[in-house]
DNA sequence: ACCTATAGTTTCTTCAAAGAAACTAACCAA
DNA sequence: TTGGTTAGTTTCTTTGAAGAAACTATAGGT
């Protein structure tokens, strides 16, 4: 009665974090703890210089990212995850492990299906 | 050396489950154990039948949510998590309740924002 | 003959996110 | 003065997801 129409809520919110690159942002801030633009770039190549600058203008919005500007030429900016950010690395970190099975099982199921009408010959 | 490829695939594989919908979905399943369609759309205004239709054929096709139909008229579908469905339990929780805390805290922000220059006065 | 209910499908439109590619700023080194 | 480095921005195009609204199938009831 009080818990129905927060379920919406809450997945809108979660959509603010889930942007196609935010979960490899976060992870791999979480893993790193502090890159620089470039190395963020040279961890994801596929992303393009504006995505990933504004995902991480997001994720800093958010209070989710930090980052650190250096007054230095040629330019230096240090990204890390916020004390608040930390918050979720238990999540990310399961999700993380529930994906990685989940693309097990696919591969595995493709497999199966090859060898599914001689199932029993072959074990 | 072995793991940073991967952030991206497992980020990949995420999304299939988060669209708009499904972890809305996937924590009514939970929380009512099996619903049928029209339910679904009762407990999720804002979501049209064909989005309904189309995030539970997905759920379904990835082995999470099962749809069993009974041949009346007019028609019968219940659909519930699968068993490997429920090993994402505990991370959808987790995000249900890390979500709730993430609005509290915005909400918190922005009344605070107001009262901010006349910090020290009022407590 | 018509209405209702349920679980969809179909068609058309809209919109935001994402991608590609080129451009910028600032300083240093050769 | 030309080029290199880093961290972006700008512009234009593409794509996919989502929304709106109407249509479908089927049987039972009146």
């Amino acid at each position: 009665m009080d818990n129905t129409p927060d379920h919406c809520r809450v997945a809108t919110t979660m959509e603010m974090i889930i942007g196609k690159w935010k979960i490899a942002i976060m992870l791999n801030l979480i893993h790193y703890g502090t890159m620089r633009f470039s190395e963020l770039r040279h961890v994801m190549p596929g992303v393009t210089q504006k995505v990933l600058t504004s995902q991480l203008r997001d994720l800093e919005q958010e209070g989710i990212v930090k980052r650190v500007v250096y007054p230095q030429v040629p330019p230096k900016v240090e990204y890390s995850m916020t004390e608040y950010g930390m918050s979720l690395q238990t999540i990310l970190e399961m999700m993380h492990e529930w994906g990685k099975a989940h693309l097990q099982r696919k591969t595995q199921m493709l497999f199966s299906k090859d060898t599914d009408n001689q199932n029993d010959k072959n074990n």
